[in-house]
DNA sequence: ATGAAAGCGCTAACAT
DNA sequence: ATGTTAGCGCTTTCAT
């Protein structure tokens, strides 16, 4: 711990002025004796800049902001990736932040409040839930923002978005393609945005398949444990079955498609508590394509929702909107793309 | 996106001196007249303090950062939650920077420079490699440091440290107890501090046990890929025996003792590629006890370093430093403890 | 209880 | 090319 040295220390012991002083450090106009003088005086004293006060000076602090809900969930990691490789290109420095849950103490209302106290330039949201509060709190936020996600038509905020609800329907057409006719959709929450469209995807999908027997179940939230147990309900809804019942059963789906990866690993492990062999009996797909898929056996098909490119994508958005506030308003997405992997095909499963 | 309002069009709007605005939004002496006014102005208003200017004035900004190496790695997700628990309930806001490759454009190095800007009021890390640069940096910083892990006795930090050594040590003795004798250790990089203490810690664990064929084998990081390339140069040196030799050979270990989670999933991973049965022809275990240890079949055996009770008291060293800056700096410690799964145990393995 | 004014550290006119 | 000065928005003496 040391003690910080000012720039007017730096031009006293520089003998120029403070002016002086600022100018040959930014590399403004300067003759190089008072350059090399100043230099000298700044690395002696170990100077570095005061970050608020040229905030206050500039009116912008150079720091940039991503938002997620639970950065435990590996998907908002590769966005963070993309994200980060655009930022730090453009000069900015990336801080993050874990809102946890949606309400709590450190919900994402609090964190857009904030900023508009003027901690960040700029801010990146993933939400998983898009209240009229949030819309508000966006609306009147002074720095701009970029959504990833879906927002109502007139929100009028830059935003990446991705067709998740054709990223199920890929799964099932796949699932259907290999024979499956008695699929289950095994959702998160169904008042989220993901959870909505996922829903509908699912449901349009089906509706086009007349030979497929269809069910929908919600998970409470889009973790693991949450979908292993929902998984249970859904493969044995009489808790009290046995392996051979249960694999004999007509009522036991032969495909789950959950609504993002954990929810599917969820489903595997409670496929092999349950003794359902995967993909022999069961199939399972997620939504994501997380690092994940290759963690567990047999590894995950998974819906890939190009979710490093999504972070990409939000941050150009942002440092655009940065250069140009006034720039109309611009809505980017990009396709989804089924991964097959071993859970979901039998001759893949077998290596 | 909105234009921000300042104090003095609050004072304005309530007809009060722009000192008086600021006393009765404080909550300093004033009349409850003046409060009322004054509130009701800034509320219509929609005012809120500017960060960089309190910054400026105050000298502190309220904001402390955690930094890590590799966000990806569940095992700092953890120890985040335990910073964000003790930290919000300091008052303070917690930013979170993924610092990546230790050499690059986002280095701890550079991190740590930024610091010296003022953009935090204080930092908490956890290196894995403690370099002579970083230690002077951290010397030089005019910012508390917190580190968890393990620093020279001189530096003089503030530091949350665990026995990784004897943890490794723990789950040699496990190994052992169950009947394993040709132990191999898979190690991240050397050079790292965690790498040279868990080597340590098994040379040592092995060195008591004379009826042990012990081996060491270094991956190039503490990933999964890179786990599961050098478990498979590790259990298939030369590359082409089938599994019926690999089972019978005596030189094909019976257990794999990996430096962290990621690791062990990667040799539980080359396991499988090679045909070999965990836990019957193959014992794993990892270190950290993250939440991946459950995802993976057989579950992962793994010794705990109460990650997240180390964030916890991470940031109580913090907040205290903050209060009282001339305090001897203190160095806690938390021991490790063994978390025995189904890859180590022929009968857990069996459900 | 309230107002006037100084000043945190910096940048950018403006003048020389 | 360099120095003087105003001022970013806020908190806090110091008078009154």
């Amino acid at each position: 711990m040391v003690q910080r040295a000012t720039l007017t220390q730096v031009a006293q012991r520089a003998g120029v002025s403070i002016a002086s002083a600022s100018r040959a450090l930014n590399g403004l106009v300067a003759s190089p004796a008072t350059v090399e003088k100043v230099r000298r005086a700044a690395d002696d004293l170990g100077y570095v800049p005061d970050a608020s006060a040229r905030a206050l000076k500039m009116g912008s602090t150079g720091q940039l902001t991503f938002a997620v809900d639970d950065i435990g969930n590996p998907v908002y990691v590769e966005m963070m990736t993309g994200v980060q490789e655009v930022v730090a290109a453009g000069g900015y420095r990336l801080q993050v932040t874990s809102t946890g849950a949606t309400s709590g103490p450190h919900s994402v209302l609090d964190l857009i409040r904030n900023l508009r106290r003027g901690y960040a330039d700029g801010l990146i949201l993933s939400p998983l839930r898009v209240t009229p509060e949030l819309l508000a709190e966006l609306a009147a936020t002074p720095v701009p923002v970029v959504v990833i996600g879906r927002l109502p038509q007139h929100a009028g905020v830059d935003t990446v978005m991705t067709d998740s609800a054709l990223g199920v329907a890929l799964a099932v057409e796949h699932l259907h393609a290999q024979g499956r006719r008695r699929i289950a959709f095994l959702n998160g929450p169904g008042d989220t945005t993901p959870g909505a469209a996922r829903r509908r995807g699912f449901d349009e999908a089906v509706a086009a398949h007349p030979d497929v027997v269809a069910s929908t179940h919600e998970a409470v939230d889009f973790t693991m444990s949450a979908g292993r147990e929902a998984a249970h309900r859904l493969l044995d809804p009489t808790g009290r079955s046995t392996t051979a019942e249960l694999a004999a059963s007509p009522g036991t789906p032969d495909a789950v498609v959950a609504a993002n990866d954990l929810l599917a690993i969820g489903a595997l492990h409670a496929a092999h508590d349950l003794g359902l062999d995967v993909p022999g009996r069961l199939a399972v797909t997620g939504v994501d394509d997380t690092s994940l898929t290759e963690i567990v056996h047999p590894s995950l098909t998974s819906v890939s929702l190009a979710s490093r490119r999504r972070g990409q994508l939000a941050a150009e958005l942002l440092m655009r909107r940065l250069e140009d506030p006034a720039r109309a308003p611009q809505v980017l997405s990009v396709p989804p793309l089924l991964q097959v992997r071993g859970s979901s095909t039998t001759t893949a499963g077998i290596r």
